[in-house]
DNA sequence: TCTGGGGTCCTCTGCCCT
DNA sequence: TCTGAGGGCAGAGGACCC
């Protein structure tokens, strides 16, 4: 029988705050966006108790939340934590999915003869996270990855007005028992329903994953589409054959920004077009690859968002990146205000691929860059438009629990 | 109160080719 | 030569995840 462990720590960000900082201890923490435009990354139970959730406006956090101490996040800081915490987890099986920076899936099938019980290795990786980081995490255990994923969350401490529950640590859902733990809980809980398709599904008056398996598959597949309808009918009932997959191969790299203030200039937006086009080559450079897509995201002022791409020979320059993106930029308007700016690479091949004739002596170039930034710094080389400009951003660090 | 950033996957549409 | 059907692909957008 396959054995299948969630791993995720609480609160990530934020407990990292308290690790470092035990006068925080005890007291609501929020990390995240502290300007207008910001949103929270991560919070701690305390906070939590006051209503405060990850995603939530910063401005609505403050006010539900006054007294909270808040934070602008330390990304490499958690880089760091998050590396020793899938060392750990290395220790116990190979076979390690990372998801984020604080969780993971583990198939620990071929671990028992090492380790002993599944239930045993689930509850030691929680205490070796604990004695070598000193971060709490919740693990789940069961049989598929869905259902691991869930206990892993029914682990977890609770938050609310009366105060904080702690939480199980380990939940081990045993084969034949997938149903029983299942069906109570809200739909919403399946990875896959969010709010539009929370929304559909009311009005066949599902409420609970009981009642979705309730449901004949061929009704799903007709309101939500072969694939999203047939996915959830099986999640319904507990099925999930995906494996855990160590090596999973990054399909786009993006960099994108929101301004404290819209941007109506299209000579700025092409100058912020090129700074967020150089960031995309960089780390395209550092993982060896190239795009031949390129495409930009403009978000307006009431947050319609349109997107326009290109697909050609492989790039891996910023200054090529940069003139497409300029391109995709001239077709689209930008007189309504821009709230966000984005710049994407998809359709990514093998780095040594991407188009030597004209772009050969900018390759070499930007390979020096890549050597001079490494040791002085991003900020040591920037292109030559953007020195001594400067915009009003949303003042957010690249943070949030899903960066990788 | 007004909604980050970095991703993946899916669906729909239009175009080109056979 | 024209036309329609169908497949493949690219582009756009939506939904979702942490």
């Amino acid at each position: 029988m396959t054995a299948i462990v969630h791993v995720d720590l609480d609160a990530f960000f934020a407990s990292v705050e308290v690790l470092d900082d035990p006068s925080l201890a005890g007291k609501p923490v929020i990390v995240g966006g502290t300007g207008r435009r910001g949103v929270v990354a991560a919070c701690t139970y305390e906070a939590r108790c006051f209503g405060v959730h990850s995603a939530m406006p910063s401005m609505r956090a403050r006010a539900l939340c006054p007294h909270a101490v808040f934070l602008p996040g330390r990304y490499p800081r958690y880089s760091e934590m998050s590396a020793r915490f899938h060392d750990v987890l290395h220790r116990v099986t190979p076979i390690v999915e990372p998801l984020a920076l604080d969780e993971a899936f583990l198939d620990v099938t071929g671990a028992q003869r090492l380790f002993g019980e599944p239930r045993d290795i689930a509850a030691r990786i929680r205490a070796d996270v604990r004695a070598e980081l000193g971060l709490d995490a919740s693990v789940g255990l069961a049989a598929t990855k869905f259902i691991a994923k869930l206990a892993s969350e029914a682990a977890k401490p609770k938050a609310s007005r009366a105060g904080i529950t702690p939480g199980a640590g380990v939940v081990v859902i045993d084969p034949g028992s997938e149903l029983a733990f299942l069906h109570p809980l809200p739909v919403r809980a399946l990875w896959g329903v969010g709010p539009a398709t929370l929304a559909r599904l009311a009005r066949f008056g599902v409420e609970t994953v009981g009642d979705l398996a309730a449901l004949p598959a061929a009704t799903l597949v007709s309101a939500l589409g072969p694939s999203a309808g047939q996915h959830l009918h099986d999640l319904a009932w507990g099925r999930d054959p995906r494996p855990v997959e160590p090596e999973r191969a990054v399909k786009s790299v993006s960099h994108e920004e929101t301004y404290a203030e819209d941007l109506y200039e299209r000579a700025e937006l092409e100058r912020e077009a090129l700074r967020l086009a150089d960031g995309v080559a960089g780390r395209l450079r550092r993982s060896g690859l190239a795009a031949r897509t390129i495409g930009v995201k403009v978000r307006y002022h009431d947050f319609s968002t349109i997107s326009r791409s290109v697909t050609g020979p492989p790039v891996d320059t910023g200054s090529a990146i940069a003139h497409l993106a300029v391109e995709l930029l001239s077709t689209v308007e930008t007189s309504p205000g821009v709230r966000l700016l984005g710049v994407v690479a998809s359709n990514l091949v093998d780095g040594g691929a991407r188009q030597l004739s004209l772009d050969e002596g900018w390759g070499a170039a930007a390979e020096a860059v890549d050597r001079v930034r490494a040791r002085f710094g991003e900020s040591a080389v920037v292109p030559a438009a953007l020195v001594g400009r400067g915009i009003r951003r949303t003042g957010s660090a690249p943070w949030g629990p899903g960066s990788r």
